[in-house]
DNA sequence: CCTGAATGTTAGACTGACCTAACGGGAGTG
DNA sequence: CACTCCCGTTAGGTCAGTCTAACATTCAGG
């Protein structure tokens, strides 16, 4: 079996399963995935009896969703479709890093096997995404990831940032108006621990720039 | 309401309905529609039905298909997505012409209205596609066809291919085999009538082709 | 003009995806 | 320790798309 015999909402299930355990251990909830696929949780939790009846997930009710090694395989995939095509929408068609997720996220359940590869090739095989985000090789492992949260990062040493979460498209819009994309150099100043705030500075900027908690989580960072 | 809106298999008969019109009169009837799309006429008749209630198709029971003005719309519009993919892959991503379609009966349905004018631009604003069909402009009409089905032009006069109908893959790959492709020259020996056999020369070419008379109703050309 | 083959339609069933509404389980609080 | 509230699940409904099987229509040949 391959990824195209499933349908567009069992592929978008086991790629969410599979990215919540990418950059933390929490797994995911069935509301945090009907609250990012747009649908009732009842409609998720229906969806996921189905992935269990396919062996692609193991599930008891109310207990925790787990992909097995079939699932996971699909997962990847979908995965490394999602960040190949935002590499060649970003560097062939033009598009802003900020928006090319909803469009990746049609497309990857379209795409043939022939043209990722072909697009693969355009690219001369990318291994990072427009975000950041490390590209799967076909049928093998993302490269672990790297660095820290700008929120766990040391103050007042130069960092670049390494990769920005494209889980919220409104975010990133912010971002790229403030400057923060892949590559920026900035120092953090300081974290205020009960405000949650980290105040951040650019280099070669006059002011500093304050981000609330769910910014400076969805940021990482390494030491230049 | 914009093409968008609509199903798949939706948008699909919309264009199949109107393609049926664009190089001959006789509309399409619903077996022939099941044939190309892989499914039984009940199905067909089931989504006719659906359509004439949303108003894009009128039809009475055992009466001929006909578009309302809508659903004309939505079908340009999904010619115009599926021939500027094909440009598109066959430009960009190095496809073969004749390999193209399968690829993009998949897209159009998912591209974006975006993403369809990026590639439009990146492409200069094509106005024909890989096979020689004219690309309608954006809420347009496309460019009146031009040319004569092989199967009736003259003997013995030069002419040029102009299109290729791109309804058979696999008559698409056996010309790609002979070297019959758009732009290619050649000459017509004789008609066979009885044998519905078109005898073809290929400029610089040894040897003479036989054409059977779905080849030679596939292929248009024009005088040099 | 009748009739039968070819074609199209309807009926009834199934699946996946969605919904709303009702119900069940589990974890923290009084 | 029980209760309550949140969350997840189940039940039951709708819709599009598909099928098979049965039925209806049309038209061309006899």
């Amino acid at each position: 079996m391959t990824v195209s015999d499933l349908t567009a909402p069992a592929q978008d299930y086991l790629k969410m399963i599979w990215s919540a355990t990418e950059w933390s251990e929490s797994p995911i909830t069935v509301g945090a995935m009907a609250e990012r696929m747009g649908v009732k949780p009842s409609t998720v939790s229906d969806g996921i009896r189905r992935l269990a009846k396919q062996g692609l997930v193991t599930h008891a009710p109310y207990g925790s969703i787990e992909l097995t090694d079939a699932g996971r395989e699909h997962a990847v995939e979908m995965v490394r479709r999602h960040r190949l095509l935002e590499t060649f929408l970003v560097q062939i068609l033009g598009y802003g890093w900020d928006e090319v997720h909803e469009e990746a996220e049609v497309l990857e359940h379209a795409v043939s096997a022939t043209m990722i590869r072909r697009i693969d090739e355009l690219l001369e095989h990318p291994t990072r995404d427009p975000h950041g985000d490390p590209i799967p090789s076909p049928g093998g492992l993302p490269n672990p990831p790297e660095g820290v949260r700008l929120a766990a990062a040391d103050p007042d040493r130069p960092v670049t940032i390494t990769r920005i979460s494209d889980a919220d498209p409104d975010m990133l819009r912010y971002f790229a108006e403030l400057g923060l994309a892949p590559d920026t150099q900035l120092t953090v100043r300081a974290h205020r621990p009960y405000a949650d705030i980290t105040t951040i500075h650019l280099d070669g900027r006059e002011v500093d720039i304050d981000l609330g908690s769910s910014a400076a989580e969805a940021i990482w960072v390494v030491g230049n």
